[in-house]
DNA sequence: CTCCGATAATGAATCGTTTCATCACCGTGG
DNA sequence: CCACGGTGATGAAACGATTCATTATCGGAG
């Protein structure tokens, strides 16, 4: 592989030289340049980005650590990220940790070890020893999708509150008296949150816990099925989900068990993923504003890289926004709330 | 930041030492080797991935480049890789071309600069100068999801033709004796093939293309209206789509205009992403190896990559295997059919 | 007592780039 | 004719780790 050295000596000048064109190459005249850059072209030179970078002290590289990479949510996180960091020349490594601590811990060891300009993180375990050692080393983190307890780092998230107080204000508007919730574990704070803010917006509505206690398709159908064992007098006729895949999950097992939705039972989603609108019956969901979280976290992270003397860090929370499509209202005609 | 030298002198002894004991434990003396760890713990020393990485002339990670994250069957396959690079110590870059044939220009532009042990790619343009640069200064490449048209590298694909006859058989064998295809454009090879191989499976059936010829929820929207507007008796009573994002919409629009699926109108996509099992009627899919399309690529890869002398090129064919699910058979109970 | 082999540790060279102090050269003004 | 400012190019130092030839130390055999 062809180095600086070899481009020097073809085009007959200096190492220096050759690197001022490639810097800055308005301090070396008109010439000598064309002959540098025919020596680069003709040679195929391509930079050694570990070499510019060990005398730099610097990366251009920023770490992204997200729970999983399969989930729309955060690939839709990692667009704005990406957008973001293209823009001020940086480039992102994308990591997925997965929910595993071990895998978690192992990813940001080798961001470490890369010396990224710095780390955005959504933590499955936020007390991780090796986030603290990136703080204390002086590398950049920026939690994601989590506000930062402690004021010692920059966050990025949505209130969780607030989108489960929309979905509850939403359903006791529209006339239930009984609101069933599905989504877990508990240990997770949006889940809490969320639940939280329901129960705040639904007022004097009754509010009941369902579903077997996971984020995936197959609480929703377990949801469902509680649901129907429930005598009709006193069951629920609306269900808040946790999030979107809990909620597809108990609407494909509602339609398979042919209640009418909206009519036998309202649902009402969180995170508003494409295929909320694509749903047999399209999903009312509260949308988190995701791309832009991506961006605000970035943008953060390369202000406190770059100053970080005069960079104090902040919290920064979003506002969550409610879609009403057809599964929680009759009123919206299903065409038009499909698209989008 | 904390280098080898500064260990060093708090241990007492060289850098050469401290190398040898994180290099090569065995060949330091066990007092020795105690004293430098408890340097290493105390000061937070933090390997420098460059500085290694320029000595040793190559890297530890591997880029990989698909066309749309968002996309779950590219997730699926970026997890495979991750999975096998993990095993041989290797770090996976996950880039997005978001189907921009800039965008993938630059990412290979990057990757070389940063000397990636090699590269996985599903290209936007298979004959980008980028590409054949990449293989010339002698980086590994192979092409994922693709094969390769020349011998000079290595290809792990699926073969679409199968894949499309599986559908029209399974179809023609259900006694539809008209099919309509949904999906495009047909500059896309992969496009062609599955609707190549629908009509040879089909047999005597026949075969209609519909669709405004894009991959989305909306194609397969257009497509059920196309359907509709024909004549009930010359309408087919079947429709294959080329992936199922089109499949997914065409069941909701299906669904929407109040068609019983299958009864009157069966429906098979391709991928058989996660999304399908969880439809409203869950979707029979041809189902792509994808994790499995990952790792192959991967240790293609890697024994390019490890051993470029004995390594010889390879085109490694998958099948695609047809999953059966009540959208095209009524035998197929939906509650066992949502299973998986 | 000396010499040998084995075991441990050392220190300098090296990777490819950037940076900066230095130098060469040239034309101009005194 | 000399000094001088300015423009361009140079070459060596530095970044942090690894490697390898060299050296130091020690126990044991002759």
């Amino acid at each position: 592989m062809v180095s600086i050295k070899e481009v020097a000596v073809r085009a007959g000048v200096s190492v220096g030289t050759v690197s001022n064109v490639l810097n800055r190459p308005d301090v070396v005249a008109a010439t000598t340049r064309r002959k540098v850059e025919a020596a680069i072209a003709d040679l195929g030179y391509v930079r050694n980005e570990s070499a510019r970078q060990l005398r730099a002290g610097r990366s251009r590289t920023i770490g992204l650590v997200v729970l999983d990479v399969a989930n729309p949510f955060f690939t839709d996180v990692a667009q704005g990220v990406e957008a973001t960091a293209e823009e001020a020349d940086a480039v992102v490594t994308l990591c997925n940790s997965a929910n595993d601590p071990l895998r978690q811990s192992r990813h940001l060891d080798l961001l470490a070890q890369q010396r990224v300009r710095g780390v955005l993180i959504t933590p499955v375990e936020t007390n991780d020893p090796a986030i603290d050692h990136l703080v204390e080393v002086g590398v950049p983190v920026v939690l994601v999708d989590r506000g930062a307890e402690q004021g010692d780092r920059c966050s990025v998230s949505v209130d969780d509150v607030h989108g489960g107080w929309l979905a509850g204000d939403h359903l006791s508007r529209r006339g239930h008296r009984h609101i069933a919730f599905a989504g877990g574990p508990f240990e997770i704070t949006q889940v809490r949150d969320r639940l939280e803010g329901l129960r705040a917006g639904a007022g004097t509505a009754d509010v009941t816990v369902l579903g077997g206690g996971g984020l995936g398709l197959a609480s929703g159908h377990v949801a469902v099925e509680e649901l129907l064992a429930m005598p009709p007098a006193t069951r629920p006729t609306a269900l808040f989900c946790a999030n979107d895949l809990i909620a597809l999950g108990a609407l494909q097992e509602a339609i398979i068990s042919g209640m009418r939705i909206p009519e036998d039972l309202a649902i009402v989603g969180y995170d508003d993923i494409a295929f909320a609108a694509a749903a047999a019956v399209p999903l009312s969901s509260v949308r988190q504003p995701r791309e832009q979280l991506g961006r605000a976290a970035t943008e953060l992270l390369l202000q406190e890289a770059d100053e970080p003397d005069s960079h104090h860090h902040r919290q920064v929370v979003f506002r969550p926004e409610l879609v009403v499509r057809a599964s929680s209202d009759l009123d919206v005609a299903p065409a038009a709330a499909a698209g989008a």
